[in-house]
DNA sequence: GACGGCTATGGGAGCGCTCACACTAGCGGA
DNA sequence: TCCGCTAGTGTGAGCGCTCCCATAGCCGTC
């Protein structure tokens, strides 16, 4: 044994060495690594022992070689950097999952995927095995990224409806329509008729969402309907440049939903900038119920999704799939045969008004 | 073979599959898949036919278990969720990170590790072999963690200076003496003469080593050096209160230079609140020179770190030990002997100050 | 006292890949 | 003609682990 020179070994322990080190045999250090129970007390003691004398690590690659298992996790977000880090929930969203996820013994790891490159790099990974199943967010349109990571055969969980649905891909959704109505409805209530919105892009289901709630709501009311919609892309300059637009369209208007808490900080700084008073001539409501919803001037009414929740539901499905699955790839996602993985039924989360000063 | 028959496989192909489809060895088939040059173009060609065909894709842990690499490296925060999506220069990190490892092969994977259970489950999954190095962000005082990652025998690249020189452990600094000195003397210049400062807090390097940078431009200059200092914890709150501090113990103050862009910001509405006019009355100077330094009102000057320099920078360095390194874990880390890596000599990226209206 | 059953352990096979080496064919120079 | 050399390819070993089956020891039971 090398190991009891001077210096330290050059390479780090094996299963084998422990057994040898222990006095026992390779299968039963690693029942006793693995925590099975079918091992004598005194054996347990004395593998476990040499364990941690050696600091032997199990080797990921060797076991996942044979378990097909990876034991980690990707949270994929298809965005920039930078964008990630504007979007005040992908912060919850990912801490919602991480609390889901800790009872398990699973590695939540987040890779950033915008750049082709990026995006290919991330499909080879999922491929290769490095993880056993995906969470997805931030999808502009159709993008075939889910359907793609869906074809290595790991379940892929995605935050918000995908446009159509899409085989091996579950999804957990926020009720934006209803959040969007009742948000439009609680205006109505307050007496306000000509209630503009500033809806999100069109070509994301959240924006598409949330404007028909709005319509919905305005369906059948006195107040106008029509001309009384601008579009922005969620962020702040854009809810300026919608609010401009609605104020030289129609000046009279009385209230604005914003498809975003950003966008309506944008509108808020238009209205102020044009002699009106919020709320009392023109009541604004956001969307998020971000920090920065809390913390504007008048503080905001806004609509909460509670993210954090729905990463803890697409983690429930996520490992829910994975328990069912037989061994780590189950094949091309295909194949007719019984072994089809039935879609989960949607899961739709509530939303709740949240009214402070703006409305 | 069943794979000719109408439904489809239900595992996925095997580098020998791919091998008996194009009537080669295992051994040819490998070569063409990692692009060694000395294999026919005919052969080729058809091997590559039949990986397309097939769908063919490495088994990751396989090749890992023989390579020893996992081609892929972790970029791991200590802090929540949260606060990693509150400081805006994150972000900025994490694209630099991403652009230098762009040209590489290597998968950058993101992962929070905040609670025990979460620290000692990330230690496990850099030991396990999951990841070939790390890049280590944001550490209070003197965080044990680095020091375990190194003892992985992975080289770890931290962002800023440890507390004490770590074995193992590289580091990219960023100037923070020079930032805070620089915009120190630029306040003097100005012919400010009773300049406070808002701190971080002075058991993170980056709190200490700006307040020392305030400390040496007012050393010997006619200003009232001495109990112009309160704290904060980089926070916005922190700062409004640190400022509020400030002006009861020292209503003539002239100048502030906060350690954060957000505990500026919380000065800038202390001082409006309490009647001051910024820049006129009192001078702000800011640190990070983020978003929200451009949008403050007044547009807040800076001190200018560039985070995507550093983010690069960590890459650069850790991609060099990757490349150093023989094989895959280089052994304890320890080793007295020829081969214990010498230290990268510490890199510090200079700052700019980035003037515009609050100073 | 032989036997079934049950628990703790040993050991072989093999996961899918890479790498070192062996081997073949073809070519030019001695 | 023979020998080396090189380009192209095949082959065996083995990375470190888990899983399964065989086996040894030990109990209670008829």
């Amino acid at each position: 044994m090398s190991r009891s020179d001077g210096r330290p070994e050059r390479s780090r322990p094996t299963l084998e060495e422990v057994a040898a080190a222990a006095g026992v045999s390779r299968g039963t250090a690693s029942r006793v690594v693995n925590g099975s129970h079918r091992v004598s007390d005194a054996t347990r003691a004395s593998v476990q022992e040499v364990v941690h004398r050696l600091g032997y690590v199990p080797n990921a690659a060797a076991r996942s070689l044979v378990t097909r298992r990876a034991e980690s996790v990707a949270f994929i977000v298809a965005e920039t950097e930078s964008r990630v880090f504007h979007e005040p929930f992908f912060g919850r969203l990912l801490r919602g999952a991480s609390q889901g996820l800790a009872a398990t013994g699973l590695q939540l790891v987040l890779v950033m995927a915008w750049t082709a490159g990026e995006r290919s790099r991330v499909e080879r990974y999922v491929h290769n095995g490095h993880v056993d199943g995906v969470l997805l967010s931030s999808l502009h349109g159709d993008d075939p990224l889910p359907e793609r990571l869906a074809a290595s055969g790991r379940p892929v969980v995605q935050a918000g409806r995908p446009w159509t649905p899409l085989r091996g891909v579950d999804y957990v959704d926020s009720d934006n329509v209803g959040g969007a109505r009742t948000a439009t409805e609680y205006l109505l209530r307050q007496g306000r008729r000509r209630i503009a919105t500033i809806a999100g892009p069109q070509d994301m289901v959240p924006g598409v969402d949330r404007l028909t709630g709005y319509r919905a709501a305005l369906r059948g009311s006195r107040a106008v309907p029509s001309g009384l919609v601008a579009q922005g892309d969620f962020s702040r300059e854009s809810g300026e440049r919608a609010m401009e637009e609605l104020l030289a369209r129609n000046p009279d208007v009385d209230a604005v939903l914003a498809a975003s808490d950003l966008m309506a900080l944008g509108a808020l700084r238009v209205l102020r900038a044009s002699g009106r008073r919020v709320p009392e001539d023109v009541a604004v409501i956001g969307y998020d119920d971000s920090e920065v919803a809390r913390n504007a001037e008048p503080a905001l009414t806004s609509v909460c999704q509670d993210m954090e929740q729905m990463g803890r539901e697409m983690v429930r499905l996520l490992v829910g799939r994975l328990e069912a699955a037989p061994g780590g790839a189950g094949g091309q996602a295909g194949g007719d045969g019984a072994g089809a993985p039935a879609p989960s039924p949607p899961l739709v989360l509530p939303t709740e008004l949240v009214v402070r000063a703006s409305a």
